[in-house]
DNA sequence: TGTTGACCTTACCATCGGGGGAAGGTTCAA
DNA sequence: TTGAACCTTCCCCCGATGGTAAGGTCAACA
């Protein structure tokens, strides 16, 4: 946010701002993620500085893996003064398990298909122990 | 397959002896995944071995993480004789790459959570570094 | 024979995190 | 005044799967 900016701003600027889609930004309203903003007599949104925090917000959540719904918790307890950081922390523990869990079955693929691929001779013969393990050969 | 199974069989059973759903079953089919299969006359689908065999290389497929669109290739190789195992060699080494390429950002998710929960109370204190990273803070 | 329950059929809607585009109104600068 | 760039809402699409509804079929049992 640069000292220039003269605010409030409508929404292409906002999400220039939060690097986030005009198309999201309004599809984040529409979850209750971000409170519905003022508009302007013809119907232009218009966002406040505050506003653009809370989609940066959002963005990082985003970027650090977090579901809709548990940015959504996340915001309203960065809102609410009176949290306890346990809420939080419970929050971002569970998504840190959900992600070991996938991390691993996705490791799990990528050992039984690097094994296969080190078998596979990769030539112009139709043999393949890829298609094997696939065929469940046998 | 057990010796028992008399074929051709209804969707029910090739489902529960591909374990996939019957729901499921016929999306592949409506994908072209699968070859649509004989019909009774009142309209009952009607798998043979060898359609149930394809039904669980799908399944197996679908285990280790390819696409649709990667199995219909597949499926397409593993059923054509004249293949080279270069092709499927391809496609499998392309999911890999892919593979690791998704392990990889979501292990950079989890490094900064961890160290983020590392830095938490986790208390009834409001202070939380979580918080402090997801608003940018600054 | 009739009924019952398990099975099958198609068809439509929901998920999740977006993207695309149409049809139309607004704002601003040249 | 006109044209470009912007905004609005609305609906459809992706991938892989689940749910549910409304109706037809089949097999076993009374």
């Amino acid at each position: 946010m640069s000292a220039a900016t003269e605010w409030p701003v409508p929404i292409g600027v906002a999400a220039r701002l939060s690097n986030i889609s005009a198309k999201m930004v309004r599809h984040y309203e529409s979850l209750g993620l971000l409170e519905a903003v003022a508009r302007t007599d013809s119907g232009y949104r218009q966002y406040g500085e505050a506003d653009v925090r809370t989609l940066q917000f959002i963005k990082r959540g985003r970027e650090l893996g977090f579901s809709m719904a548990e940015i959504a918790e996340l915001v309203g307890l960065w809102h609410n003064r009176s949290r306890a950081s346990a809420s939080v922390k419970r929050i971002a523990q569970k998504h840190v398990d959900d992600l070991t869990q996938r991390i691993e079955a996705m490791q799990a693929m990528q050992r039984t298909l690097a094994s296969l691929l080190k078998s596979c001779h990769g030539d112009s013969r139709p043999d393949c122990p890829i298609l094997d393990d696939l065929a469940g050969c046998c």
